[in-house]
DNA sequence: GCCAATTTATGACATAAGTCATTTTTTAGA
DNA sequence: TCTAAAAAATGACTTATGTCATAAATTGGC
């Protein structure tokens, strides 16, 4: 499934293209984001864009989870959305006509698309559906963002922690939850060491099973009483 | 300035147009707005559309300052931005599908005008300037949220006190601030007794002054310093 | 398969900020 | 202009969560 050499990927029988903003494309479509693209192979860890930076183009994920994130004033990690197989990265900041205000860096390894700007945009204009989609994409983020902004400032770490893990559980799918302590402290907005103990709280509830990083949850309906509205 | 009575507000001498989304139109454009929209007087504290209701259109905000908001699982209020006059508000949900995830209020007497659903998508699909401003909107102000996230998350109150009043003062311009202290509690994620107790503190510092309801900003470098990045 | 580096875990402690109760001031309507 | 209601202010007290220090477990590179 992951390709760890940097040869081409084909959209056209791409499977997390089918889920994408792309998956609506007609075969033409699809020939000519083929022509655009180039393919790459990222490793854990690794960046794929910078907060500050001016965006080249943007990033179409094939394979893998990518965090997007903001730095504080001390540099502490705030991050702002996990993205998965699918989901095309970066694209914000091209219309903004602004460096980008996050980064983006692998989870784990991914096989990742690029689409440079001219021709990202071109596809834009001549291209309604997508259009439509982009900007559906964007303002339903918009809406999850107010949400989230919300929950940070008027609920305690706990129901924040269960808000975010039953997030988390719609990324990974059937897969278990896979991320650093430390990450998952940075997503739902507290201290590394507050979490910890909230999890060994969750686990002793019955409501997650810990197997180190990989977590697994048992009690959703409880999760979502917790986590509130 | 502000009209008191439903008549109608033309949009080819609108001020608040020329700073707005459509500040570019064209004679024949603004011609077509003005046959599109409606005008209405709005009384302090007035709500405009509510959190979980379908949006019918967008409204253009011609005076007057207006709230937009969620409600938290104990129905407190969280305010995710304050427009002002020229800005398109409500658009967001009509193109995510979606009902409003959010609410909005006026918070001093307001004229605003309306643009019926079809009437504005129309528009967009015609007006490829008009849709480039959209997505730009959108896309700046993900890039603002995702900083509201990174500073309920990591800030102190007195820094985001700090820095909401700065983002206040352009709001208001050369008015004094003047939005209740519950509703300031709300815009910057805390207490009403702690952002009192904060003002105070300000105010001692020779950082502001302190009219009952409207604030001066005294010290702008010296805010930018305790607002942090 | 071993070892250093990283991550996870735990305890002790500090404190920023929330809550509750009450008073004072301001506002807006009759 | 008066008055009731709303908003602002203040004090006393509680607590959720962060910080710091250290130990245990896990991971990944050689």
């Amino acid at each position: 499934m992951l390709d760890k050499s940097h040869k081409y990927l084909s959209c056209s029988n791409c499977e997390s293209r089918k889920l994408s903003l792309f998956g609506e494309f007609c075969e033409k479509d699809v020939h000519d984001l083929d022509e655009d693209k180039s393919c790459a192979y990222y490793k854990k860890n690794q960046p794929i864009f910078l907060e500050g930076s001016n965006p080249r183009g943007v990033f179409c994920l094939n394979q893998g989870k990518v965090k997007v994130f903001t730095r504080g004033d001390e540099g502490k990690e705030q991050i702002i959305h996990i993205a998965k197989a699918g989901e095309i990265i970066g694209f914000r900041a091209m219309f903004s006509g602004e460096p980008y205000k996050v980064s983006a860096t692998t989870l784990e390894e991914c096989n990742i698309c690029f689409i440079g700007k001219e021709d990202f945009l071109n596809m834009i204009d001549s291209n309604p559906a997508l259009r439509n989609g982009i900007m559906r994409e964007l303002s339903k983020e918009l809406g999850e963002r107010a949400i989230f902004i919300t929950n940070l400032a008027q609920k305690t770490v706990r129901e924040r922690l269960a808000f975010a893990l039953l997030i988390l559980g719609d990324i990974y799918g059937n897969e278990p939850i896979n991320l650093t302590r430390e990450d998952m402290a940075n997503f739902i907005g507290t201290a590394t060491e507050t979490l910890i103990r909230l999890l060994k709280d969750f686990k002793e509830e019955g409501l997650i099973e810990i197997h180190t990083r990989k977590l697994e949850l048992l009690n959703k309906e409880k999760l979502i009483q917790i986590a509130g509205k």
